[in-house]
This record gives structure tokens, C-alpha cells and sequence, in this order.
DNA sequence: GATAAAAATTAAGATATCTTAAGAAAGAAA
DNA sequence: TTTCTTTCTTAAGATATCTTAATTTTTATC
């Protein structure tokens, strides 16, 4: 009998390459399944991202603190979505940023080590994981363009058109972070617009 | 007896994966050389990019025209780095940026069909484009950081610094593009620094 | 339902950056 | 060298966005 979680990555790893069961269940075989409370860091700074998370239900969000100790949000995450710290689980180096649940939120977890081993035994999966880079890529490239040509409100306009989920999901002052303006600002935008 | 050029890619493979040679020889037949003058165009706005460059020798930038028609400079590259606009090539879809060599430059041209073609006949290959694609986004993640984090004038700072290359190579006025900010103001800071 | 805590709004003054326009300097061409 | 073109600088006024601080609204907790 297949589990619920398990028929979740099949369907999302076949988006990409046309996995077999028995590739399925290997790789399955070697994640973790985990729930954080909302408020738990999944990361924290100066730590090695020992982890790629597949989101499974939740939300989360990656944020650095600025030297005034503000909270800059660069990432949000929710259902099927992996979300790391990209250098830090790459290069396994200190991150400087902070992974934090912003609802309840369970995750797979898939270790550098066991990545690495399973790259060798299963090409397909790197080749997802190519094709899964690539994609995070053009979107980090979009994501600067948007912010290159846009004034705040017009940012604002796009973040809402675009990711309508985030914007019930996550607290306005968050979006603020997120789009790169105070809070006080953005609440000015929106009466306005 | 190998070229020169078959030489250089060579090196610059083996940082990735090991290749053997005759490997390397079966990549390279399907790779071919070009150079264009200074100020011509590699991509034109609203044509599919169906090549990915790899730079033998020279400089090209990667630009947008704003809605002003002002040129926004996104990338450089140079020597032995591979230059494409991500989502026209990888979607095949109508680019809406600009390459255009700032210096001669000789390039490798790699075509979209080439390169699916080799991802399944050369397993190695999308290993090393899985690692590189994946370092370019750490490096577009942190350039995103940066702007984030610091105003104008410490940008520039952390530009010369980090790629002095390109502050010799290229006119400043496309730096100030790059840095996203005017040359005006690029130059106001220069002299107060 | 009452109280406390978190989030969102408002407004005034401060600052970073842009716009425009003109002139100076440097490089390329003749 | 002289001329033309490209690049860089200067300065004044305009605008977007931030800072601070106080107030209101919403959400969570007892």
C-alpha cells in the first residue's frame, strides 16, 4: 500500500522526469518526514544547512537580520516547494540566514550526504534536481528584473497578482520585507492604489 | 594533436567533473566557434536564444531597454564564462534582453538541441551544468543580497572589490547601469569617497 | 468577554537617489 | 593637430522612500 505522502512526491518528482516505483521508493527511503510549530526555525544563522526541505503543507520563509537587527525576508516557501539556504547547504557553509515556519509545517528532509549518494545511484534525480535549479534560477532572475524596473507600487501590484496564496497566507508586514520597503510604506501604497 | 581551444575547455570542464578525452572530443564536435566585433549583438529583444555561449575570450553584457529606452545592464561576462539569456534559451521562448559583446569576442555557441542531445548521451554533462547552474544561482542570490542590503555608494565598494576585472574593462557609465543607479550619481559618489 | 499582544495605519520631517541640462575630459577619426 | 563622438562630471530642483512616533485595528490568550 502506497502512502499519502509518498503518492504527494511521486506526483510532484514525474512533473519533471518519469520515475519508476522502485526509484520512488528508494528515494523515499531515504527522507524524513518532520513537523515544525509554527515560529520554529528550521535553520538558524551560523549553522551548516545539513538540509533540503520538501515542503509538504505549510509555510515557511528564509530571512537574514540587517545590521540594525531588522528582519529582511528573501524567500517564501509553502506546499511543494524545496526550500534551503542555497550556499550553505551547497558549499555546507555557515549560513547567514534564518529558515522559520511561519505556519505549522511538515517537511521531508533530504540530507547533503544522502543527495550526494543518491545522484550516483539514480541520474534521474539529477536530472530533476537540474531541471528544478534551472527553474529557481529564471525565477531568481525574474524576481531581480521586477525589482529593477519597478517602483514599490507596482512591486506590490505584481507580488499580489502573481502569488495571490502568499498574500492570504503571510502577514502584511511580512510582504513589506519581502518587497524591500517598511511596513509603514507599503501600508501607505495600498491607500492609495 | 589537441587545439588550443579544445584545451581550454578541457580545463574548465575538469574543475566540474573529470572527463575523458575522447568524451571531451565528442562535446567539442558539437560546439562552434565564433567571434563577433565589438558592439554587435550575440540576442536581439523578442528572438528565441538558441544558443548558450561559452566565452573563449572578450566581454559581453546582457542588457534590457526600460520603458524610457534606457539600457539596464543585468550581466557581464568574460573569459570562461558561459553568457545566454536563461529563460529564452531553457523555455525557448522570445527573449526580452539584449547580448552584445562590449569588447571582440570569441565565443563556443552551443545549441539548445545540441546540448539535450549530449545531456543523454553524456551523463557527466548535466552533472556539470547541474553544478554550475546551481553556483550561478548562489551567485544571483547573493548579488540580490547585496543590493538588498547596501545603499549605492557600498555597492560600488564591494563591485570594484569583488570584480576588478570589469571595472578596467567596461566604461563606467555601464557599471552605474549594473549597480542600478544613473552615471550622474555614480559619479557624485566616486568623488566623495 | 476582557485583557494583552501583535499587526496595520497615519502623518511629519529627513534623506537617498533621480532628472535635467550644461559643460569638461578623453578617445577615435581624419 | 583638429574635429567629432563618446564618456564623465557638476549642480539645482524634484521625487520616492524611510524614520520615528503615536493611534487604531486585529488576533491571541486567559
Amino acid at each position: 500500500m502506497i502512502s499519502k505522502v509518498k503518492e504527494q512526491i511521486k506526483t510532484y518528482f514525474n512533473r519533471y522526469v518519469e520515475f519508476e516505483d522502485a526509484e520512488i521508493d528508494a528515494i523515499y527511503s531515504k527522507l524524513e518526514e518532520k513537523t515544525f510549530q509554527k515560529k520554529t526555525f528550521l535553520l538558524k544563522e551560523n549553522t551548516i544547512c545539513k538540509h533540503n526541505y520538501f515542503i509538504l503543507k505549510g509555510v515557511v520563509r528564509l530571512f537574514y537580520l540587517d545590521s540594525n537587527g531588522h528582519e529582511k525576508i528573501t524567500q517564501f516557501a509553502i506546499d511543494n516547494w524545496w526550500i534551503t539556504h542555497m550556499e550553505s547547504f551547497i558549499n555546507q557553509t555557515p549560513s547567514t540566514q534564518y529558515i522559520q515556519a511561519i505556519e505549522d509545517t511538515t517537511v521531508l528532509c533530504l540530507s547533503k550526504s544522502n543527495l550526494e549518494m543518491l545522484y550516483h545511484e539514480h541520474p534521474k534525480l539529477e536530472r530533476m534536481f537540474r531541471l528544478i535549479t534551472e527553474k529557481m534560477l529564471i525565477a531568481n532572475l525574474r524576481k531581480s528584473d521586477v525589482f529593477l524596473q519597478m517602483k514599490s507600487k507596482e512591486r506590490y501590484n505584481v507580488f499580489v497578482e502573481m502569488l495571490p496564496d502568499f498574500s492570504q497566507r503571510v502577514p502584511q508586514y511580512m510582504i513589506a520585507s519581502y518587497l524591500e520597503m517598511t511596513p509603514e510604506y507599503l501600508s501607505e501604497l495600498r491607500k492609495h492604489r
